[in-house]
DNA sequence: GCCAACGTTGGC
DNA sequence: GCCAACGTTGGC
């Protein structure tokens, strides 16, 4: 892939039953939604057009960095907030002043295999990621470009 | 502001 | 299905 100064990089968490990468195939742009953590919402918002970012399988028999993707919309108001029939509704967020947002991310391609969660445990390049460090839930988090870079050359 | 209770995440 | 770890809520 091309490298862009400026570029940055993302591990973004969904589960495949849920939605998953096949889903993001299918649909080629999606909403990327249902983000409900302040952490994570902050790191929606640090996204810029053309950043990449890996989906994630998460909650699912063979967890994994499955894909990449690339942002295509920086964060925008998340419609489902507002809506009742939504399981991402959230009664106290304001209309005049949103609490949370989505970015519009595209389907790359497929990593050549999943890289597993077990597998990222075990590289001692990948330590300092927050998806291996005790306890943590971010569903979206940074990677540097040594580590992104490291991903694919394991792929 | 403290903190107990509760709900959620997500690996296993 | 279990449960550890975490975030949020709400009484005080």
């Amino acid at each position: 892939m091309r490298y862009d100064k400026g570029m940055r990089y993302w591990l973004m968490k969904s589960e495949p039953e849920v939605f998953g990468i096949e889903h993001l195939k299918q649909r080629r742009i999606e909403p990327w939604d249902g983000v409900r953590n302040y952490q994570a919402r902050n790191f929606l918002r640090a996204m810029r057009v053309g950043d990449r970012a890996f989906f994630y399988h998460s909650n699912c028999p063979a967890p994994g960095i499955t894909g990449m993707m690339e942002i295509v919309k920086s964060a925008y108001p998340d419609a489902t907030q507002f809506d009742p029939t939504s399981p991402y509704f959230d009664p106290r967020s304001d209309p005049q002043n949103p609490r949370w947002q989505r970015v519009d991310v595209r389907f790359v391609r497929d990593l050549k295999r999943l890289v597993s969660l077990r597998e990222i445990k075990n590289y001692p390049e990948l330590r300092d990621l927050p998806l291996v460090q005790r306890g943590s839930r971010l569903s979206v988090m940074p990677l540097t470009e040594r580590q992104w870079r490291f991903i694919l050359s394991v792929e």
